[in-house]
DNA sequence: GACAGTTACATCAGGCATGAAGTAAGTAGG
DNA sequence: CCTACTTACTTCATGCCTGATGTAACTGTC
């Protein structure tokens, strides 16, 4: 087991963002001793991922070695699978996002055939985008638990029929490359983690049709006990009444604070509309009902927040999802959390929504799949 | 920094209380590699801190060694400070109790002069107790967030005028031995942690006049970012309407769920009482106002850890502190996760007071100091 | 009582991270 | 130009954990 994991593809994005651009720069940021940034650079050199580029200037002593990626080496497909829709991506070595698209996908059928024709459809895409260098992996998100030592759905909410399906053999059939699986909010905690500082705590929370959260502590994403860690939609809340939930209990936060519930919400009240999108398009036309429904969702999942955020003390609060699309959704959330929290949890705590906006979960993929990548090709060259 | 913190706590307590009694034994319940094992076995028993004791019978090879505990290589003193009293006790290397007392102390004075007092306090109890083996250090729980790094008090709010007061060092003046100190329920956390199977995610509240908790996460003591993580006292509870708290917010569940808020509440329906202890044997006496007031306040606690176990998916919810010793408040708490959490989250967990009752700080704070003077003795002899 | 099978433990070599020391290559001031 | 100081990177020895291999010791069986 890789003991520091996402540790060389932290280093990689470093280069190739030029956060870092030297070995000394890379201990630095990284915080680790320059023996061992030299040696990992060393490997990653050697493994032709890395290039030394010429020397950068002096600052009263010898001249630093620049390093830069080389995108060439190849690059990774990730997919972030949606309710109707597929999100497909390329990603190269550096973590930057070559190609995305969207593609419709019905996930309501059995999953052997599901798997099959989004096969098909990266496949097609891939033969569109002609991205450069080789394929070297691919990464999928899933809505929902997933066991990731066993490569199955554990627990599927929002994919009926899915319980067990053993997705990453299904997938290998179909792709004869390292294959990587996890559930979407995991992935976009992932992701956020790789590209921030290293060491940090932090939540992100999905707030699309249905409510999912991912946990980084001190760098390491945290899956829980059964892998069903960060689950809060089903956590019960005053303003949720005795709305029935899909769990089969009654008031959930998903019943007020989902996509789902604010489509069914403003179909109550006459507005006529069908999917999450549209109410996010919906209330960006000012459309005062949807403005307000968007509104309340975030104070009541700020609330849920609160319990959390005064509880694990993470450094960022990260919203994504198509509800963190509307930044009066993130307003709110803000103004729950700060009215709610004990001052010292939110001191510092940073609030935002997730860097990568509707491509967070590609980038977490993409990550996931990329460290086993890197894992393997520096095993190879010894 | 040892990387796995209590590991050679926990094998000397498995020994102790013959969980393993060979290495063979040790591996297998720990998880690790008989040559891991082997290893730490070796330096312990160079250390003099464990013995060869014969051998055990066959089951069709060789004999194993058996391994015991050597309990007169000394002892070290733990503390559980309260807001009114201390409670004090010897623990031998092998993490067994010798001796407890409960003593008087005000932490409502200079905190010089409160470690002035405890520390006399703690040479009596010594002088008198005559414990064997020498004084190896001395482990001290403290009722509010510790910087443990930097040893002083963060935020004490129920220990006014010790904000940034420098503990440990000044408990280092009067003890020329290891002092370790942190805050109550993470010891308790830590304690439990090392009692049971490793690995293992755990949340140990303590209820006492105030709440608090400690969170073992896989194995590993969670103290976030700003050494409060944990805090669930000041959540907003629909039941604690308006009532003002002592964090300056409104609502908390402090003012409903903690020994302070029952005396109050009790005061206010006329009983007559003072203190969290009386609270809880005039409920034990069957006063219905005190255990209907006692039971509610384990439901409130109750939806509020059900948010915190949907969402953190721990393996054991351990409650301590005075209010645990009610079988009223324990089925209360109960009754509510189950109730408001998934199924999937408490289908295995396991909802219990803790294992040491009322001397649970102390054998946290024990662990701590043990695990010190271990690194230490290790390394001495080497 | 030789042999196979089992159980328990020790030892060793390899991998990985890292503190310390060494080397390389510059700047700046006299 | 020489010296002192900086900065950047390498190399080495050490420590820790661990898989593999070796050794010890015992049981049971034909």
């Amino acid at each position: 087991m890789a003991q520091d994991p996402a540790g060389l593809l932290r280093l990689l994005w470093l280069v190739a963002h030029e956060h870092a651009v030297s070995r000394m720069d890379l201990a630095r940021v990284l915080g680790l001793p320059q023996s061992t940034v030299s040696v990992r650079t060393q490997a990653l050199i050697s493994a032709g991922v890395l290039v030394e580029s010429g020397e950068g200037s002096s600052a009263g002593g010898r001249r630093p070695k620049l390093l830069s990626v080389d995108a060439g080496f190849g690059h990774v497909w990730a997919a972030d699978v949606g309710s109707r829709h597929v999100r497909i991506g390329a990603l190269d070595i550096a973590g930057n996002l070559l190609h995305v698209t969207e593609r419709p996908l019905d996930i309501n059928r059995e999953p052997v055939q599901v798997v099959a024709a989004f096969a098909n459809t990266v496949r097609e895409v891939a033969a569109e985008a002609r991205c450069p260098g080789r394929q070297l992996g691919i990464g999928v998100a899933f809505p929902g638990p997933v066991d990731v030592g066993a490569g199955t759905i554990t627990l599927p909410s929002r994919m009926p029929g899915w319980r067990g399906f053993t997705v990453r053999d299904a997938l290998r059939e179909h792709f004869d490359l390292p294959v990587a699986v996890d559930n979407d909010a995991n992935l976009q905690a992932l992701g956020e983690s790789v590209a921030g500082p290293p060491g940090r705590t932090l939540l992100v929370v999905k707030a699309g049709t249905g409510i999912g959260s991912g946990l980084v502590v001190t760098g390491r994403l945290y899956r829980g006990r059964a892998g069903v860690a960060g689950d809060i939609s089903h956590v019960r809340v005053p303003a949720a009444g005795d709305r029935p939930c899909t769990c089969g209990n009654r008031g959930c936060l998903e019943t007020v604070a989902s996509g789902a519930a604010l489509v069914a919400q403003l179909r109550e009240q006459g507005v006529d509309i069908n999917s999450t999108a549209q109410v996010m398009a919906t209330a960006e036309d000012g459309h005062p009902d949807a403005t307000t429904a968007v509104r309340r969702a975030g104070l009541q999942l700020g609330e849920v927040l609160a319990t959390v955020v005064n509880f694990g003390n993470p450094d960022e609060v990260l919203l994504g999802g198509a509800l963190s699309g509307s930044e009066a959704f993130v307003a709110a959330v803000r103004g729950a959390l700060y009215e709610r929290c004990l001052p010292l949890a939110t001191r510092e705590l940073r609030i935002d929504r997730v860097r990568f906006g509707p491509d967070a979960g590609l980038y977490g993929a993409g990550a996931l799949v990329l460290d086993e990548v890197f894992d393997e090709a520096i095993r190879s060259r010894r």
